[in-house]
DNA sequence: CATCTTGAGAGGTATGACCAATTCGTCTAT
DNA sequence: ATAGACGAATTGGTCATACCTCTCAAGATG
């Protein structure tokens, strides 16, 4: 085993990793910087990496695991480890760690979740693209071919939700919308909640789906804000008495 | 080894991880649901584990490498390992790589912070109570008193910030709020990033957390909103680039 | 040309042995 | 009685070896 350097820990949050990870992590680190890796090469096999770094093989995989986990390489089982660019959809794990040990309540939840997607509605209105406008014109007919159904209707309603903040081009958003509305459209009195009973009911969610493009695809902040925010009111309290019994149970899955 | 769940990927921008690892993972997020497991116990020693588990330990020891990366445990030589709730500061490898690839994440993270912040505030003109006005007004005349000092500046910010966060009585939001920022205070440029360096500007910055402070206690949403948000695009340029230099430096080590 | 089969390559896992760091208990000196 | 030193036990770090499982590409067959 090569002597480790007498570097400082990687983040001071984080006691000093392991020699022989370290040492893996810094190689990886001086090929992407030397450019002698990009994003999408395939690393050598486990084997002959590890013993190009003089460590073992499982010491090779805990650092690649860990990689992994930031999505900094994709490891696939027969084909090869390559080489990611990590965004922060990754992330997924890191959030549900982190929210798990505070078991929130659904209104809290509800409450970040639309914090998180008012401030990715507020980006799209500068970042959308003609992409984004399509993808969520077909959303928003998704959503009037569906408005009745339980399953279906709520699909499409998450797709809706979801294409709004993915169109705020934020990675960070992006993740933390997933990770807070996965499990609320999963369960089934979630999807009740979000499906109208009333032709009238229909109507209205229907039209203010709409309402919430135009605003975006006019690029008008205030207003998309102002729409948005008020589509959450409407059926927020039968919402939320829903998915009390039942959010907590979802982030183990 | 015991027959896997077949359950979908923690994060859809990453790959089914294998079945010996999702094992201790979701063995892990099952123990802190269930509170069998809080934040600061120890695991039981890894040949413990593993055992009861019913894999070898080097595959939980790449699960438990991995879950180190984003700090959901802390690993330590000869003296076990130790259940952490993940923070941002944890993240010091994830944003190293994907800086060195270009990936723009530190803007990210200040709109997540955003999002949070400004929904805690409209929060907190509902719920905040005279112990919340009686607490961040200390935290306006600590930052008074300390506007032109880099660390204790800084700390006075913050805890004005935290506690208006704080006042909106979420606790995810407040959680997601540590999460994001408590590791950015902690960095030497943010300090600077935050510190005014004239007298117009230091009592702008006084009077910005008055007119804050004055739309909470006055509970007007759409003005506290406003202002909020004008307060922050003060200074962020220069915090942005500040932030993605003293990254690089800092923890690439 | 399209589809199927096979073999090589590459990741996934287990076992056992030994090394290195930390913690705790015991003994000795003051 | 207290403090410090030392050694043993505990626990993580690493290595070597063997075997299993999945993927992919090349070759064979219809």
């Amino acid at each position: 085993m090569p002597a480790t350097r007498g570097s400082k820990p990687a983040s001071s949050s984080r006691p000093r990793d392991a020699g022989g990870v370290r040492l893996v992590y810094d190689f990886l680190r001086e090929q992407i910087l030397s450019k002698s890796l990009v994003t999408g090469d395939r690393l050598p096999p486990e084997r002959d990496l590890a013993a190009q770094l003089g460590v073992s093989r499982p010491v090779l995989r805990e650092a690649l695991r860990a990689l992994a986990m930031i999505g900094a390489v994709e490891i696939r089982h027969g084909a090869g480890t390559v080489l990611r660019r990590p965004d922060a959809a990754a992330l997924g794990d890191f959030f549900s760690f982190a929210m798990l040990q505070d078991a929130p309540v659904a209104e809290d939840v509800m409450q970040a979740r639309i914090a998180v997607e008012c401030q990715a509605a507020r980006l799209a209105c500068a970042r959308a693209t003609a992409t984004d406008f399509t993808t969520l014109r077909a959303a928003v007919e998704a959503i009037e071919g569906t408005v009745g159904e339980v399953e279906a209707g709520a699909r499409a309603d998450h797709a809706f939700h979801s294409a709004l903040v993915q169109a705020g081009h934020s990675p960070v958003l992006a993740a933390l919308y997933a990770t807070l509305t996965e499990p609320l459209y999963r369960t089934h009195v979630f999807r009740r909640g979000t499906t109208p009973s009333t032709d009238e009911f229909k109507a209205y969610v229907i039209d203010d789906h709409k309402r919430i493009l135009t605003a975006l695809v006019e690029r008008n902040v205030e207003r998309l804000d102002a729409v948005l925010r008020r589509h959450f009111v409407i059926g927020d309290e039968f919402r939320e008495q829903a998915i009390q019994r039942e959010i907590l149970s979802m982030w183990s899955a």
